[in-house]
DNA sequence: CCAAAAGTGTTGCTTGTACACCCATGT
DNA sequence: ACATGGGTGTACAAGCAACACTTTTGG
């Protein structure tokens, strides 16, 4: 057929070209006694031995650059079906000093009361807290800002919290997950009546009485895709 | 020495992992006769002869990603110090009939008034208006419509025109400009009033009496960056 | 009783929006 | 004179921030 030697001409026209490593490095966020933390793990070996190093891997041939970065997240984790976003790429020829390594990034978020722990034991990794991080390898560090600088974005543009909160919850979690995320306070009152008004949160019959005396109730995000197919825009300053 | 050696130690642990080849693609967006525009080429060869594509070109050894789409602008539209925001990388294996291709894709933007027409005619180039786009290659419909969302999304967080208007420009261009990134009106009346608020704005003292009776003054956009040093948020619309 | 969080209400300010209105001028 | 865009003002609604206040209950 035309259309199959065309296709093999193409082949022939790449073939000028350079190939080269592109992995896949996550920024695993999770949510834990108050604080906004993130899954790193120690580097055994030379070069930069003893820092610390965001879970990665290489993209293999047949998949695409998130479906590497699923792999290597069941791989740590034992999760699936986990919150993915693409971040920004780091690109630059010295990045690692290894070889010329092209990374994508991603921005995971993980509820760490039901990952797998003793994988993530096994592996030595650590849940650092964001306000109190370790030195990272190569550009680690800059790729960890802006997956935050994301994931303040996100949060304040959509209401997260299903994602990295137990399925139930008071609002006081959820006030504090947005204050460890944000590194600020948010009024008890004001931030209870924005959350409510949009209307996907469904409250419990249950309360909680251990965090306060009165006893608060539970709430859980409402079930159908909220997120999807609405068009509210949530302004968190 | 010990760093030396486990670098090339390194070096031989990744090459058990498969390399690619990385492209970059670029949606080229512009601004004329009140229309938003895309520079797009035409494909001369099959597969897929006949349709048009976006401009593009393979990451080489020695370059970033980001060096690697600032080249290609140079070479295809003479421009240098463009405006250039990494935008979302597309990896699916088989997006390209011809290898398996990961392209990180780019949007810039470009004053049609300055860039070297004759270049962009030589290559067959072609602005075409996006609410009249013609059949793209390969995935490339996508990477537009990607690249339109986060041009949006960017024009409603901070003041664009900079590099899309010339030096001077009317409010009404401006107001014209802004409808045509969100194909929707604003009034008047109290476009001129959010944009003159934000302060990075400077009136001059010509009147432009072509496109009005009355003759409207021309405005430029202040110098000293602003956009790095401003918080500011604008939310358009 | 008191501290601490739950939950509700009030008030003032800022912002967006829909207009009305006068101005200047080329045709 | 009149249509067209320039430019300013106004009136109303919505949203947000600051904060007062009551309720409940474990220590």
């Amino acid at each position: 057929m035309e259309g199959e030697k065309a296709i093999s001409l193409l082949a022939e026209l790449y073939k000028q070209y350079p190939k080269h490593y592109v992995a896949v490095d996550c920024s695993i966020f999770g949510y834990e006694d108050g604080e906004l933390k993130l899954l790193l793990y120690p580097r055994g070996f030379e070069p930069a031995q003893g820092k610390w190093s965001l879970m990665g891997g290489f993209v293999q041939e047949n998949e695409s650059m998130e479906e590497a970065a699923r792999r290597v997240l069941l791989q740590t984790t034992g999760l699936k079906d986990i919150f993915l976003e693409q971040a920004t790429a780091f690109s630059k020829p010295d990045r690692d000093p290894g070889a010329r390594v092209i990374s994508m990034t991603f921005v995971a978020l993980i509820r760490i009361d039901i990952h797998d722990k003793d994988l993530v034991r096994e592996s030595g990794a650590h849940w650092w807290p964001v306000t109190k991080l370790p030195a990272l390898i190569f550009d680690h560090s800059e790729i960890v800002t802006n997956g935050l600088a994301l994931l303040q974005q996100k949060a304040s543009i959509d209401l997260i919290g299903k994602e990295l909160l137990p399925d139930m919850f008071t609002l006081m979690q959820l006030r504090n997950l947005y204050e460890a995320i944000f590194q600020k306070t948010f009024d008890p009152g004001n931030f209870r009546k924005k959350v409510l008004s949009l209307d996907i949160l469904e409250r419990l019959s249950v309360k909680n009485t251990k965090e306060s005396k009165k006893g608060a109730f539970y709430y859980k995000f409402k079930s159908g895709d909220y997120g999807l197919r609405s068009e509210r825009i949530v302004k968190f300053p």
